[in-house]
DNA sequence: GCCAACGTTGGC
DNA sequence: GCCAACGTTGGC
């Protein structure tokens, strides 16, 4: 099983928007980034466990985990002219953006704010916390993905 | 709102 | 294939 970390606008959709969601659970509409793509159409599978991430807030931080519920297929927003995150270039025939479903595991009561991951010893070599990181659908190390649920409990998030 | 870092586009 | 210009991301 792999572990995982999306990140999300609360102001577009949030952890809360998903508790909120039949079955907990949505399709993670609207990514256009290829290695963010790649992630998700070649390598999430059904059990994988995602860090829900809340960027652009205030404070920016993860909000909570939900697991991969269906594998990735064609994201159809990408041909809806209507849909901020329209593609020409994507058809039906030749898709060219991949989602895949998710379903809330456990909201955090408050999010994990980026400034305390810092702080955390074993989490130094994350890739979110790399300089310049925007990639929104990244791998987490097991090691990482246990350290932070780990400061969830001991927040008593 | 600012701006650094990054990814994509397109002329050559 | 190079690279300048541009658009986006995302913390602050």
């Amino acid at each position: 099983m792999k572990h995982w970390l999306m990140k999300t606008e609360p102001d577009c959709f949030s952890v809360s928007d998903l508790a909120n969601s039949p079955n907990q659970t949505t399709f993670w509409d609207g990514v256009r980034n290829y290695q963010a793509r790649n992630f998700m159409r070649d390598e999430m599978k059904i059990g994988d466990l995602v860090l829900v991430y809340h960027s652009n807030a205030s404070p920016p931080g993860v909000a909570g985990v939900a697991k991969v519920v269906a594998e990735s297929y064609p994201d159809h927003t990408a041909w809806d002219k209507n849909d901020k995150h329209y593609d020409a270039k994507s058809t039906p025939d030749s898709p060219r953006w991949f989602m895949v479903d998710i379903q809330l595991e456990r909201q955090f009561a408050d999010v994990i704010p980026l400034g305390e991951l810092r702080e955390i010893k074993s989490l130094e070599e994350m890739e979110l916390l790399r300089k310049g990181s925007r990639l929104s659908v990244q791998p987490v190390q097991k090691k990482e993905f246990t350290a932070i649920l780990k400061e969830a409990d001991r927040r008593g998030l």
